[in-house]
DNA sequence: TTAATTCCTATTGACTAGATAGAGATTTAG
DNA sequence: CTAAATCTCTATCTAGTCAATAGGAATTAA
């Protein structure tokens, strides 16, 4: 499952995405319009701009709009931010791989196999969609 | 990512099925070899048998051996009793369905829809790999 | 200078994961 | 029949994480 960080971030994302990539929007406004926690959304979007997926300016009339094109940033660079790696153990991660405790043989190992199945499978679907194809669908639905 | 309860679940059951599938094992032998807390072991084989993955018979010459055919036990199958439903979101679980919190339109979602994609995948994945496959291979590779 | 905003650090409460302890119930070997 | 070996159950503990909140520091526009 994933976390209502996540959950969080996406829909904020999101939001800004709609708005339209050069954009800038203030916290409170997306906290309003998006039903989010208004401090723990101030929080989420500081993680998120350390990574780049964001980009903000302060002061008086500042806010937050994406850090690059909307179709640059994936379900999955949300995921990790907010959830850390997609892959079910860290033996079959990509982005943050580590041996698991005990692992006997990690070549041979039949668990590890089918989790990396998995993670591929997540990690392909994840990736392939993002912000600008969400924002479509959304725009396409009405729901603007 | 699974638990390590979920871990010692699998390598429990792999120990199972390696050994045959009427076989019967005690818990001290399968928690000495797959070097599992002995006492956790015990806790995950009552739950395993709840749910009919593992059958059991106490006393004097007791253990635990597979509930059904190993190619009928599933990862999906042992991860959902360790850990809960594969989905990222209650909203697309099917053995657990629950809309989200401030769900604005579900059928609209576009994050629903990208987590939907990525559970049938997983899903798919999981729930066609079983212990008899995972057993087979690892005979194969000379681990046994 | 002042008001509005993002940035940062710390803290809290609830919950869960992982592990352990100690009886209770059941079966079988002898 | 008895004793020992095993599974079954309930309770507990510790450490860590999740979700949320608080309060002020830094920055910028008017």
């Amino acid at each position: 499952m994933i976390s209502q960080k996540a959950r969080y971030a996406l829909r904020a994302l999101l939001f800004l995405a709609v708005r339209g990539e050069g954009t800038s929007v203030q916290i409170s406004e997306i906290a309003q319009s998006e039903r989010i926690p208004r401090k723990f959304l101030e929080a989420i979007l500081l993680e998120l701009k350390k990574t780049g997926i964001v980009r903000s300016h302060r002061g008086r009339s500042g806010g937050y709009s994406l850090g690059r094109p909307a179709k640059d940033i994936s379900f999955a660079d949300v995921l990790r931010v907010t959830d850390g790696p997609l892959a079910l153990s860290p033996c079959v991660s990509v982005m943050a791989y580590r041996k698991c405790d005990n692992c006997f043989d990690e070549a041979v190992c039949a668990i590890r196999k089918a989790l990396l199945a998995a993670r591929d499978a997540t990690a392909q679907i994840l990736e392939s969609r993002n912000l600008a194809t969400a924002a479509a669908q959304l725009r396409r639905s009405g729901a603007l």
